[in-house]
DNA sequence: GTCAATTAGTTACATATGAAACTAATAAAG
DNA sequence: CTTTATTAGTTTCATATGTAACTAATTGAC
C-alpha cells in the first residue's frame, strides 16, 4: 500500500475533532443534568452565576467575554436568573447602558451549594488521572486551545 | 485561609468541563465552516459520509452508533445527503425495515476530496504537539472518555 | 397461523440557538 | 450644541435540535 493510500483513510473514532466533540458532549450532558436536576439551572445560567459570584458587579458584556457565550445567550440566561431571583441588576451610575450584576442572597446560597458539587464532579472525572497526567492534560489543552484559536485560522 | 475556603473557589477558566466545551466548540466551529464552505455539508452530514465511505452498506442505526449521533439526526443527515445525491439507499433484502447506504459516484468523489483536507486540519491542530505529547493526548482522552462514560455515572 | 412485543426509521412538536435588526445611551466630530 | 458613530443589551425571526409519537416491518409467544 502506498503512503498516499494509507494517509487517505479517515477513521472517525480516531479523528481528534470528533473525539473532542464526543468527550465534551458526554461531560457537558452529565453536568447539565446535574445542574438542572439539583438546582433547575441551565449550563448557561450556571456559567453566569459562576462569574457573577466570582466578580460581583460584572456586566453582561464582560460575562460574555469570560464565559465564551454570545451576548444573546448571556442576555437570556440573565433574564432567567433575575426571574427566579438568583441575581439582580443595577444600572451603572456612570453609564446608563451598562448594568451591574450581583447575586442575591438566595443566589449566593445556591452558588455556595453548587461550587463544591461542581468541583467534586470535576475531581471524579479526573481521579483516574495521576497528578502528572493532570499536569500534562493542562498543558496539552492550553496548547490545543492556542492552536485552534480563531485568531490563527487553520482552515 | 482554611482548606475549606480554598476549595470553595471555582474559576471557570480552570474548570475542566468548561475548558473542554470551549475547546471542542472552537475546533468544531472551525471545521464546520470548512465543510460548509467547501462542500456545503453540515458536520452531521460529513460524519454520515465518513462512516458510509468507510463501511458501505451500513444502516442508519449503525451510523448512529458509530458517530454518537441520535437517530433523528442521522435520519435528517441522510435525507439531506440523498437529496443532493451524495448517497443512495437500498432496502435490505433480508429485512425490509433496514436500509443499506452507499456513497454515489459523486459522493465518492467528494469523500475523497474531504478526507485529506480533514486530516490536514487535524495535523495543523496537532502540529504544536510533539510526538510524545500526541501519544499523551491519546491516552488522556481515552481515560477521560472512560471516566465520563454514561455507564459509569459520576453525577 | 395470529396477535403482542420489538426494531428501523420518519414525522411532529416544542424548545434552543444564532444572526441580524432594533432600542437606548454614550462618545466623538464638527 | 447637534448630529453621527459606537456600544450595551434586547427582541425578532429563521433554523437546529431533541423528545415523543408514529408507521412499517420483523420477531416471538402461543
Amino acid at each position: 500500500m502506498s503512503d498516499e493510500e494509507k494517509k487517505t483513510r479517515l477513521r472517525l473514532r480516531e479523528f481528534l475533532p470528533y473525539r473532542l466533540s464526543v468527550l465534551s458532549n458526554t461531560v457537558s450532558r452529565g453536568i447539565a443534568n446535574l445542574y438542572d436536576r439539583e438546582f433547575g439551572l441551565t449550563i448557561w445560567q450556571w456559567r453566569v452565576m459562576a462569574v457573577t459570584g466570582d466578580a460581583p458587579g460584572i456586566s453582561a458584556t464582560e460575562i460574555g467575554q469570560r464565559t465564551a457565550m454570545d451576548k444573546v445567550a448571556v442576555s437570556r440566561a440573565i433574564a432567567g436568573l433575575i426571574e427566579v431571583g438568583h441575581i439582580e441588576r443595577k444600572t451603572s451610575e456612570s453609564d446608563g447602558r451598562r448594568s451591574e450584576l450581583f447575586l442575591t442572597k438566595a443566589g449566593q446560597d445556591i452558588y455556595e451549594m453548587i461550587v463544591p458539587i461542581a468541583l467534586d464532579a470535576e475531581r471524579k472525572l479526573m481521579e483516574t488521572l495521576s497528578s502528572d497526567e493532570q499536569d500534562q492534560l493542562n498543558r496539552l489543552m492550553q496548547k490545543l486551545a492556542a492552536s485552534a484559536s480563531p485568531d490563527r485560522p487553520l482552515w
